[in-house]
RNA sequence: UUAGAGAGCUAGAUAGCUGCUUUACUUAUAUAAAAUUUUGAGUUGAGAGGAAAGUCCGGGCUUCACAGGAUCAGGAUGCUGGAUAACAUCCAGCGAGGGCGACCUUAGGGAAAGUGCCGCAGAAAUUAAACCGCCUUAGCUAAAUAGAUAAGGUAAGGGUGAAAUGGUGUGGUAAGAGCACACCGCGGUGUUGGUAACAAUACUGGUCAGGGUAAACCCCAUCCGAAGCAAGAUCAUAUAGGGGCAUACGCAUCUAAUAGCACUGGUGAUCCUGCCAGAUGCCCGGGUAGAUCGCUAAAACCUGUUGGUAACAAUAAGGUUCAGAUGAAUAGCUAUCAAAGAAGUUAUCUUCAAACAGAACCCGGCUUACAGGCUCUCUGAACAC
């Protein structure tokens, strides 16, 4: 899975926005759609970590289909805090 | 027991935690005269398939205002009868082919209207044809017969081919030949059975018609208007306002409306009959592309009854309500079971382990993909009684 990422200008509440990608290379229609769920309950799980007033992309990759959950969860995680961190220290 | 044939069902289950879309209701909030609508919260109900797929047929629905008819063009279908809203679907039969059998396959009208095409091989693949062979005659060479040459006869035999002008047998003949006869096949005319396709049978035809190909053109019979939910409707912006071009704007009536006649336009083409409209079309430039409805209660599903061999139909016989999204919900995780297994380590653990596949207006089919499991009926073979 890639995760992109960009600071957008919306303030408040309800300023981290969310895309999900999962595109023809994955595989058919059944595939595309498992993909998105499955970003969409990890998100989910971490929306307490997630910056303010950005917007995040989840593209999804071939090897998300047969990975386990709590492993791609794990990663999520790590992948998250990276990017904390260095907003943290660009500001 | 084993090898098959046909028909059908299922397409993971339960529990917990966390979510998404949506029906109904309650409540709060904002707007408003009100209806309604916006955004939250809560309760409750529902939430992918047998193929949702391919988008190959048929229909509903919508728009082209609509209806009927003739000719042409284009397309589809193609044994018979039935079912159906309709079909290229289904059911029951017939013919042909395959299988020991249960059973399976089959676009299966016309090549004795016309045109086209038929590679290679072969003498010859269609105004047919003599390569080898067989036979006769003539003279020659050798001598009871054989050889080559010439002129004829011949489709019985060989060889080629997917296919060589009906097949088998007997007679016949110089050798042969439907040349003649018998049987089979083929054509014609009857009879009987069947709604029919067709089957059986009788008589008759040897001038019995020179092969295949129609999923080649074609002929015959039957059927068919086009485009699609991005259809289309309503609301909002703006059917706005602006510039240019083409055609029409007639008759009659005191006048206006209505009606009439004429003109123009009206589903591939042309025409006719009715009917409808009276302004229409194009170009330049500017600009919008949002919301709501359509949208799911119906050729609906389940269980019966009656009729029918069946497909199916009828039913005031009961019961049920079963997705409605639009950057597109219908889910994610955990545990247990289904689960029997496989691989590794090694003697009790670890890892792996369920197909094809995701509604997008809706139905009826077809085609294609598909792991595992289950049920019923039938057939062959072997063994036992």
């Amino acid at each position: 899975m890639v995760i992109q990422l960009i600071p957008n200008d919306i303030q408040g509440k309800f300023s981290t926005r969310v895309g999900f990608t999962a595109s023809k290379k994955i595989g058919n229609a059944v595939k595309r759609n498992y993909a998105k769920r499955l970003m969409r309950a990890l998100v989910y799980r971490q929306s307490n970590e997630l910056a303010s007033s950005f917007d995040y992309v989840f593209i999804a990759r071939q090897s998300i289909l047969n990975k386990k959950f709590y492993l791609i969860e794990s990663e999520i995680m790590r992948a998250i805090k990276h990017f904390n961190k260095s907003i943290f220290e660009q500001k």
